[in-house]
DNA sequence: GAGCAAGTGGAACATCTATTCCACATCGCT
DNA sequence: AGCGATGTGGAATAGATGTTCCACTTGCTC
């Protein structure tokens, strides 16, 4: 690749970043095109769907997320790390409205952010069946509850960032509050895993 | 107003309300028209501007939201009337998507529905000091938390409504228990009144 | 049943998207 | 320095959308 065609790439990435984090996964490409200084077609070369550009844009922070469960997985204090985790990731999304789409959201996401999806869905499972087994996390949490969470920090942070950007916090102590085994009582059951991966590519059934 | 005016008006009306509650308040006016099996300049007449045609349709699902709190205030448990107002007004977001934009988005609607929104909220007042007084709602709730836990609820619903329709009732028991009064341990600071207010304007600052 | 105000449909307009195209410019190898 | 592959900008296309316009139709009054 070409040297001035590769300093385009990084100006388009930095600039899809930057409106993807202010505007959500919407922003338009001829805005990111303009914002980065170059043409669409240049734009349109490197990431010929809207997803590679999203892919290769949230790339990192989806690896940052993965992370977050391994971190998650080094606390010794199975509960605080669960609680950490949980508030790690809802500021990931109050931070990048564009992230927070991608998170709730698996369709209009590239693939390659798919295998990490699927790594961090691993560790999670291991970090709730440690919280639980201290007899911390309540015992009826599941899997599901997690994108559930994020569903609705993601409605909180939409609707909040600019006027008020900490609301989202007050959802969070909430609900972990609720997640707590000695406050627990019966709970409606949660969407199987079939449901939740369908809600995530927005389908139906 | 002619008889068959009056007629179509109604037909706008009822086309609306379907698609507003299966699309959300974004359904296209054309679509709507073409739904009533009308003209589009015949929707437009009887409503200049979208805010007219939104005030319109959710003019009885905004007194049945007023209602509820009435409803509420009825029940003799103080808990279990806030309880239910809390369930029943999650579960109108859930019931029509539209009715869920509405209730976390002042600005498109009418000024119409303002005053009922102004109503509910006295009304909701009364009931939340009832319930604290009860001992059994804790104490640091506020006003502000229940327009956030509808934003959370409308994140929910939003994205699982046609693969998991049921799984706001799970978000809904967990913040419930949550709000329980023993239950309770130190919580973010809430929005401020100001803040809420403009964040339902989706305003900044 | 005649006349006209009121009402109508759908084409047209203005804007907004994502995406494609192509004449021209630039890079970097030789 | 020269030349071809590589890369470029921005105009153009195609498809949405909300809204306006206007030639035609209809209901209602007299």
């Amino acid at each position: 690749m070409r040297a001035d065609a590769e300093r385009n790439r990084e100006r388009v990435l930095a600039a899809a970043r930057d409106l993807f984090a202010e505007q959500g996964l919407d922003a338009s490409t001829n805005e990111i095109a303009r914002r980065a200084g170059v043409g669409v077609a240049t734009l349109f070369r490197r990431f010929p769907t809207r997803d590679d550009l999203v892919g290769a844009v949230f790339a990192d922070r989806m690896s940052a997320y993965v992370t977050a469960t391994d971190e998650a997985l080094a606390d010794p204090d199975p509960w605080h790390g669960f609680c950490g985790y949980i508030e790690r990731v809802c500021r990931m999304q109050a931070d990048d409205r564009g992230f927070a789409d991608v998170l709730t959201l698996t369709f209009p996401t590239a693939n390659a952010l798919e295998d990490d999806r699927n790594r961090a869905a691993e560790a999670l499972g291991v970090l709730l069946d440690r919280a639980k087994e201290s007899g911390q996390l309540r015992q009826d949490f599941t899997h599901q509850d997690v994108p559930l969470i994020l569903m609705a920090n993601a409605g909180v942070v939409t609707a909040t960032r600019n006027a008020a950007p900490d609301a989202w916090k007050r959802l969070v102590g909430f609900l972990i509050q609720a997640f707590a085994a000695e406050a627990a009582q019966p709970l409606p059951e949660p969407p199987t895993p079939r449901q939740m991966y369908r809600a995530l590519m927005r389908l139906s059934d």
